[in-house]
DNA sequence: AATAGATATTAGGACGTCCAACTATCTGAG
DNA sequence: CTCAGATAGTTGGACGTCCTAATATCTATT
């Protein structure tokens, strides 16, 4: 078993050869970040690909399906998702595009936009979120303990960049 | 402990009201990963902003620099960056056009090309470390211990995906 | 040696994310 | 009541990632 060497072990040992030491365990869990979120995504994407869905889009589906109304404005979804405003643009289009959601205009508010939840998008939700349990949150690849040491560092990270 | 809820809490609770509890805890794990990883990408990116690399230029050009030659095949870094070929030929072209890299013709296979750092490509790579390693790296946003924990989980992760 | 299959790279296109700029609408200070 | 400033959303563009398809070259089998 002479596994190949992992680039983040090596790149950890060039930083503290080049006398950054102090700065190579930063280093090395934040590229290891990068690295699991992009496994993480591949594998998501490719449960939710025969939905015809992003994960993106199925972060929004869901906002929508446990709002109480199954309605909200742009804004909100933006807001609970992190992302930029045109991101939620991007996302609500290609939706609509889909007939999952529909843009409802906002009762009291005309600049504002309210996205709904169709049946159809309830259906697609309910679908995509079975598919993903089964194959993906389940079993996500890590040990009950590995699964929840994360959450818990990670939820200390969102908070103190000020994610809520 | 006043503070909003974590969107991410609420999605949990919503997890297993739905009757989803075997789930809840791995889609808070990769939810997390999903945020945490945008939060870590967008500081990083506002450090190399000034250097004008992104980090997916930045991972191409230390890897040049540590490289004992200075080159690699494209398809080698790829390999060790895990990312598409088209996405080094991407950040290859872009490096190229600023003068931090140059193509090479490898010398015995003749399908392959050699990524070369350049002097202007090292004395970026040197500068964009020390501010990363000043600004990010030596204070990330978590304790020693939970640094630690990330990187020491997400290794197991990425081994158990096969990423080395 | 000839050729079928594997490998290295690139071109074109889809999608998500961000930023800057613009329109429409709301809100609050005077 | 008015108007400057704030807010909601969209458009257009940059960039990274992936996928599919195409070209060029290597390699191994017959």
């Amino acid at each position: 078993m002479t596994s190949p060497t992992d680039p983040i072990a090596e790149a950890t040992r060039q930083w503290r050869e080049h006398g950054w030491a102090d700065a190579a365990a930063g280093m090395a869990a934040i590229t290891s970040l990068m690295r699991a979120h992009q496994i993480a995504l591949a594998r998501v994407e490719a449960v939710l690909k025969p939905h015809s869905i992003t994960f993106a889009r199925y972060e929004v589906l869901m906002l929508l399906w446990f709002s109480s109304r199954g309605s909200l404005p742009m804004r909100v979804i933006g807001s609970r998702l992190q992302v930029h405003p045109t991101s939620v643009t991007n996302a609500v289009d290609r939706l609509e595009d889909a007939g999952l959601v529909e843009r409802q205009a906002h009762p009291t508010d005309r600049r504002a936009t309210l996205v709904a939840i169709t049946d159809a998008g309830r259906d697609v939700a309910a679908a995509a979120t079975k598919d993903l349990n089964d194959h993906v949150f389940t079993d996500p690849g890590l040990t009950p303990e590995d699964v929840a040491a994360v959450s818990t560092v990670l939820e200390t990270y969102r908070r103190n960049a000020g994610d809520f």
